[in-house]
RNA sequence: GCGAGCGUAGUUCAAUGGCAGAACAUCAGCUUCCCAAGCUGAACAUGCGGGUUCGAUUCCCGUCGCUCGCUCCA
């Protein structure tokens, strides 16, 4: 299908210059996950390593964790993960419409005053949206939890699963944190990392997989000042992706409506991005939830273990409310690269104007930070080329290429979002110095050799 | 999981029941080469499995994957 959309030839650009290709290609793929090529890995480390700068060690109130994959098994009855995703499904076998079983029974009960809903035969029901009557498949039941098994007899008390958020190894951890970190309401604990759900449907490129990559961040307060808490972090989370380069016309955030919020939240806001998906504009990038107090005494009450906090300073104990930042990784990595996809024109060596894509990526996020490029391979400028570049390897990720002509290069560069080109030249030899290239404004100028790393550092800061 | 559509080089497109082509991209060589330049050459494809057939990329079946919808929501 031809690219119609900035998505598509954002696709296009991940498959052609390696920041992302399919998983499992040679088998047929697996239609669960996205691998992530040379560029794509060094774009999603840069944008954990600046959500965990902003989140964690930029400030004294929040402190990292890394909890298992694959925690006890309890922890999800007591998240309600286990009751919540696990609803009997059935199907109308005349629309094929898919509705939760129970509630089938308790709208024919509630219309007919049946007592007891469980006792209604499905086979009474009509469909709600055909209304050909007791047509059903047999109920099923969908866990969106992948399931996998301790020991190796693949037996029912070694049943455990993957985590479908990072969030419950936060809690179950909070008792040590607060012991061990010593902070004391508010403060949040943060973690990145995989996650799993079996989606029924993933889809539009990595926006949605079975399984993905999160950043979250659990943020302890005192009941009553939860709110004010939620509208501070709704606000610190939008300036993130303003401050990296979204452009704030393409962001939006969106007011769960109160019946359809989780079982867990009293209120969440997601921040949602333009990215004009087929069928939706807006896509979620990040939900910022208000937890309540419901995790930690769920996990008090089934582990017995008292999660409330003492507060010495007022001599009062209360259980923590919780508001949590939840974002994507690959989600918000697929915004950076739409958000940042250019198309230029820009002058050709005929004389002629020509098409430039351009990844406007914050320098910060770019996977290459400075390309090395020798004008030509047939002199000796590829031996000081080489020099230069590993000086610079030294503090940035560098990239060397003496291949083809020097605007090809320079448009290879511009295409994956490199923020600055070096040319040596057949003048670096006499007067020891080499010419600096921006990428957004083509912009150039002359450095001294030795003057490199200090040019660079001062427009490269934070890399 | 169900329903509908679709699978040809890296990309965008051709063609065919009988040797599968192009453009751009890639690689090598030549060129004192600063914005996808030029010349020469090279490598690269019918998703996978089965069936029908002398012969299948083409027809049939299955499977895997993709897109859209139901649904999921980081």
């Amino acid at each position: 299908m031809p690219p119609t959309t900035k998505v598509d030839h954002v696709i296009s650009l991940c498959k052609r210059r390696g920041f992302v290709f399919p998983c499992g290609e040679i088998y047929g793929g697996t239609r669960a996950a996205w691998d992530y090529g040379p560029f794509g890995v060094e774009l999603k480390e840069n944008i954990k390593r600046q959500w965990w700068k902003s989140m964690v060690t930029g400030r004294d109130d929040v402190v990292g964790l890394d909890s298992s994959i694959i925690l006890p098994r309890e922890t999800w009855v007591a998240s309600g993960h286990v009751g919540v995703f696990s609803d009997p499904l059935t199907e109308c076998m005349s629309c094929h419409r898919r509705f939760r079983a129970d509630h089938l029974q308790e709208g024919y009960a509630a219309k007919k005053g049946v007592e007891d809903p469980d006792t209604v035969d499905l086979a009474l029901v009509n469909c709600p949206n055909c209304g050909n009557k007791g047509q059903w498949t047999e109920p099923r039941d969908f866990n969106m939890m992948l399931k996998t098994y301790l020991g190796v007899l693949e037996e029912e008390s070694g049943l455990h699963y993957l985590r479908p958020e990072t969030a419950q190894g936060i809690f179950i951890n909070f008792a040590n944190v607060v012991q061990t970190s010593r902070k004391k309401p508010p403060f949040g604990i943060a973690q990145t990392g995989k996650s799993f759900r079996n989606e029924i449907t993933p889809g539009n490129f990595i926006f949605r997989t079975r399984e993905f990559e999160q950043m979250e961040m659990e943020f302890f307060v005192k009941p009553g000042e939860d709110e004010q808490w939620h509208q501070y972090w709704i606000d610190e989370r939008m300036s993130w992706y303003t401050d990296l380069g979204i452009d704030p016309e393409n962001l939006r955030l969106f007011e769960h409506p109160q019946e359809k919020l989780s079982h867990y939240s009293k209120r969440t806001v997601d921040i949602e991005y333009r990215f004009e998906f087929a069928g939706n504009e807006w896509g979620e990038l990040e939900g910022v939830a208000n937890r309540t107090d419901f995790d930690l005494t769920t996990h008090s009450e089934h582990s017995g273990t008292d999660l409330s906090y003492f507060d010495q300073a007022n001599n009062e104990r209360y259980v923590p409310y919780v508001i949590e930042p939840a974002a994507g990784l690959s989600r918000s990595l697929m915004t950076f690269l739409v958000d940042a996809y250019t198309e230029d024109e820009a002058p050709n060596a005929k004389g002629g104007v020509d098409k430039r894509t351009v990844l406007k990526l914050d320098p910060r996020l770019a996977p290459v930070k400075v390309a090395v490029l020798p004008l030509s391979r047939n002199a000796d400028l590829s031996p000081a080329a080489k020099d230069l570049a590993a000086r610079l390897r030294q503090h940035w990720n560098v990239d060397f290429d003496d291949a083809q002509a020097i605007g090809r290069r320079y448009r290879r560069q511009d295409e994956i979002g490199t923020p600055f080109c070096i040319t040596v030249d057949f003048d670096t030899l006499e007067d020891q110095a080499v010419t600096v290239r921006e990428r957004d404004t083509m912009a150039q100028e002359r450095v001294a050799l030795d003057q490199v790393e200090a040019y660079l550092a001062t427009r490269l800061i934070g890399c």
